[in-house]
DNA sequence: CAACGAATTTCGGTATACCAAAATCGGAGC
DNA sequence: GCTCCGATTTTGGTATACCGAAATTCGTTG
């Protein structure tokens, strides 16, 4: 786990702590306090605040507590509208890279999502599910697309999980990734396409749907947000 | 201009250094030496670093000095093939989002670039070129869309400007950019995903002949002076 | 009692000092 | 002369100290 310098591993632990809510969006990260909680010293822990804030985990303010970013509305279809992009690059670049081996892997995800389909965790079917969708942008063998992928699915990570409880949305899931995975192994860019299309669309309509109904903090701060450029 | 934080403002400089070619690929940045050559100390410095690397400028490689990235053909690729998808998905974008004022700017630009066309220098006429896709992904209305384009405009900006010297490249530039505003101002996205897919296959394999002729690693150490910037 | 303002506190930004790992260079031994 | 080993240097990683801006609070005043 421990790679080998300690902002990354602060970044892993921040971000991991941010991902499962132990960390409540909008929730400030002093520099001092957390780093005297961690037993480190503020550097590596302004460096890994920064990591995250690459990621859009956190908002940097000026002069300011940098907080656990909490995205609006807008940004979260904003979000997803490259993340759409992404995959459905990703998905038909996959027809005609992705090696046998990708494809192998692509599957067993699909597998073991079918098997814990039922499973009482919701968590271990979701972090399932992220895996075949990383997977598909790995076997599309362009690393910088993989790192926009990965980042843009931790952004997204919240809704996505919000939604993926639902139940309903689960069982859609196991047809949308089939029909994803037989279009990548009949190597056709378009069905592929259109599958991964259909998936992410419903994924819109239900991160939109999840969020509007999570509202975890008092704050009407959605649907006003001002332009910040 | 200066922002308001020290790093920032390093990154800016930095980056004009490394895109200008003052700091040629390869060439290692040592904390120490330019902290004290830029005034500054190693904190800000480095922080500045990392920024440039999260942007792919530098490469950062574990206990050893980081260097000005020198890309392979294969990431260059890799990178042209995202900055494709990413314009791609701008234009269409902007078909329905661009303001009059975005296509203003727009038309602005291209008309500054006919303008330019003669100009003695190149760079002038290359600043004026990236302005131009620049402002089809800010008329997106997608702000981390528009971060990524820029991220990627960067990494490519050496290879971009290597190519847009060829002066046979640049007529058929505007003429490129015409089609592109013409789609807009239509507000047609299909003629603008052809349109900018015309323009950027184009740019593809500009880029990838600049690329190769471009003598790659000749020299690595030659700037040592001690430049009072 | 409310409102304004100055002192204090808080906190991020920056500089510097310390440390450990790695590279380099020199000397000793084969 | 070559190789191997160790000391020194180089350099990035980490901790800590200092500074200034911004927020908060408390006291004063109308």
């Amino acid at each position: 786990m421990s790679e080998q310098n300690l902002a990354e591993n602060i970044a892993n632990q921040l971000r991991r702590d941010i991902l499962r809510g132990k960390l409540a969006p909008g929730a400030s990260i002093k520099e001092r306090d957390n780093a005297t909680d961690m037993g480190v010293s503020r550097t590596p822990l302004r460096e890994a605040i920064r990591i995250l804030a690459k990621e859009g985990l956190v908002d940097l303010r000026p002069a300011r507590s940098p907080i656990v970013s909490v995205p609006s509305i807008k940004q979260i279809s904003d979000d997803v509208e490259v993340l759409l992009a992404v995959e459905i690059l990703s998905g038909e670049l996959a027809c005609t890279r992705a090696t046998e081996e990708d494809l192998a892997e692509i599957k067993g995800l699909l597998v073991e999502m079918e098997q814990k389909f039922d499973s009482a965790d919701p968590l271990d079917l979701f972090e399932v599910d992220m895996g075949f969708h990383s997977a598909i942008a790995r076997a599309a063998h362009n690393a910088p697309l993989a790192e926009i992928h990965s980042t843009f699915l931790r952004r997204l990570w919240r809704g996505r999980f919000l939604s993926s409880v639902k139940r309903r949305n689960r069982a859609r899931v196991i047809d949308h990734h089939t029909a994803i995975l037989d279009a990548l192994r009949a190597r056709d860019p378009d069905s592929t396409r259109v599958a991964i299309l259909m998936h992410m669309k419903n994924l819109q309509s239900d991160i939109l749907d999840a969020v509007r109904h999570d509202v975890p903090l008092g704050n009407a701060e959605d649907d006003k947000d001002a332009g910040a450029a």
